[in-house]
DNA sequence: GTCCAGCCTGACAACGATGTCACCTTCACC
DNA sequence: GGTGAAGGTGACATCGTTGTCAGGCTGGAC
């Protein structure tokens, strides 16, 4: 009794109660068929002995191949945007018993790999992924053994997979063009490394916006390969040095717009040149100014992930879907200050 | 091989490669004494059918009672103070290969022992609980058989664990004397429920700092049982519609601060109004105006759980520990509004 | 040629639980 | 009194894996 290591276990029980352990499980899962007094008498045993259900083994042997857990892979837990992802996540599977196993991939494709891995030879039921890896074709195993993936933020690629993105060329484009037509010309593009999908979509978008109005877009305010909030805030210091500064940024991530908004108000420009952010973030319209941001409705997204994977969990084997949300702008003051003279 | 349901197993590889299971899982564990040409048959073979480890399965045969899995209950996944919590347990559980099942207990009792429960059925190696419950007596004979629990935030009741907390009410009395000490007299504070630990600590903070003055708080301005920013804002709203409006606010956590600031905004006394808040959050500095906050620093309250939690799961027995972070103050404005003469 | 050491390999039981099936009561009914 | 159905209960195999141990084979020493 006074062992720390070891939980009785259903023979344990059974020998107490003095029954069989087959019956403990009968009592145990609630099976109907045994006698009220040798119900109580295991229900007994059971508190006493401080017996506690080891689900894996149960899962081992009803072969269910249900572990009731799911991955999700999110680029960072603390980034408020995958944290936000991973609460809708947790409410739309609360009901079913089934819990999440959460880990951040910080745009490393190798820690995507090996804890795919990891999650596989826990035997998830399904996987949620925002991928930091280029192409997804390991994937393409475990999926064909039934393990339901849905991506989010970025399509899948080389695996056939559901996928939950918004349009984030559109966004960057509608992002830009905002900005362009109050007339600002130099306009700075923040963004992560080529290599992240929507990274490289949203610069596009920032391209693609200077080219509907048959300009271009000045090289050196375009800045690539900002890993965080730190990168974006000297990046911005650095351009406002320049001889020609930009009047307006467009920060591809919440995180960049950010770090941008800092380097402003160490500058005191943040109410001379415009910004726009990708993501929209809690406290958005309380800092100063409000930030205009291009909003990815979270909540949305979340539900739609959910959406798609329950119903993989309850066997829906039709073709992979993609579904895209289209983001909207949100305009709140830093992205309406027009250009200097 | 077109089979979606069912992995192969050690029995189909040991097949395969003409060998006994003994062996595959000999190869599988890298154990030595395999002869090379057929470790490579076996490699092969694993290679053919996809065959994936089992963990489950191995942790039940080896007994070893490590699952490799360690549950975080915490107030919610999505509020910067968990998510940041979160995300540095995570990096001090990735070298162990521990994976991390995560829920929100929204403050629901309930929701405290439903996933407690759900969690020691998966045989979770330790459990970090930022508990929602007055007392955590049902945890006792979990701990007893062997499951360490770290409390954080809050300190356990009833049960024996160790806990990183920060000196709330210490912090609330700091916070709330930077405004008495700059002449403000009718302080407004808002807290959660009284049953909430956290929250009554800083409320009775709140209460020493007046009672060290020899003068005592308005009760009309005192504001409990706020749920969230929603609710904060109402109140503070409402608050300010009295004859006699409180010329500071302290804000017993950051979503209610934040609530605090939106409703200030909505009356367009962000600048005349002081407002302390209880929590930093990521963008505190960059909010109009720039927010001064009882800072807790949830890197080190992070780092600390982590570090206790390695301990015992590293066999440690001594006795529970309770280690206390003391907050600081950082002024960056809202706070040092004076009073209207 | 014999013997033994050392190296590989596999048969078997077991981890904790549950599905299958057979057995034993009991009791109603003819 | 005999029969059968219904209701309880337990023995046993099994899920996928690994620890234990026995045994086969090889080759070198005598």
């Amino acid at each position: 009794m006074a062992e720390t290591t070891g939980r009785a276990t259903m023979r344990d029980v059974a020998a107490l109660a003095g029954v069989s352990i087959k019956t403990v499980s009968r009592v145990v899962n609630g099976e109907p068929g045994v006698a009220v007094a040798v119900r109580e008498r295991v229900q007994d045993a059971v508190q006493r002995l401080d017996y506690r259900h080891h689900l894996a083994a149960s899962n081992l042997r009803r072969g269910s191949s249900r572990t009731g857990l799911v991955g999700a892979l999110l680029q960072d837990v603390s980034n408020s945007f995958s944290a936000a992802l991973l609460r809708s996540l947790e409410d739309a599977l609360r009901d079913r018993g089934t819990a999440i196993l959460s880990a951040s991939l910080d745009e490393e494709p190798e820690r995507e790999r090996s804890l795919v891995h990891d999650l596989v030879t826990r035997r998830v039921d399904a996987l949620v992924l925002m991928p930091s890896t280029d192409r997804q074709d390991y994937l393409s195993s475990d999926v064909r053994a039934g393990m339901p993936v849905v991506f989010v933020d970025r399509e899948p690629r080389g695996v056939a997979a559901d996928s939950v993105t918004i349009d984030n060329v559109g966004g960057a484009r509608m992002g830009t063009e905002h900005l362009l037509a109050q007339g600002h010309r130099r306009v700075a593009c923040l963004t992560d490394l080529a290599e992240i999908y929507t990274a490289a979509s949203r610069r596009k978008g920032f391209d693609e916006a200077y080219a509907a109005r048959g300009i271009r877009p000045h090289e050196r305010l375009v800045v690539t390969g900002l890993r965080g909030p730190g990168a974006a805030e000297a990046a911005v210091s650095h351009l406002l040095e320049l001889d020609q500064p930009p009047t307006a940024i467009f920060a591809g991530r919440n995180d960049l717009a950010q770090g941008a908004l800092r380097a402003l108000h160490r500058s005191d420009l943040e109410t001379s040149v415009a910004l726009v952010g990708f993501d929209d973030f809690p406290l958005a319209d309380l800092v100063n100014p409000p930030l205009t941001v291009i909003r990815q409705d979270v909540g949305r997204i979340g539900r739609l992930t959910a959406e798609l994977l329950l119903d993989r969990l309850d066997g829906d084997t039709s073709a992979p879907r993609r579904v895209v949300v289209e983001p909207t702008l949100v305009a709140r003051g830093s992205g309406e200050i027009a250009p200097a003279p």
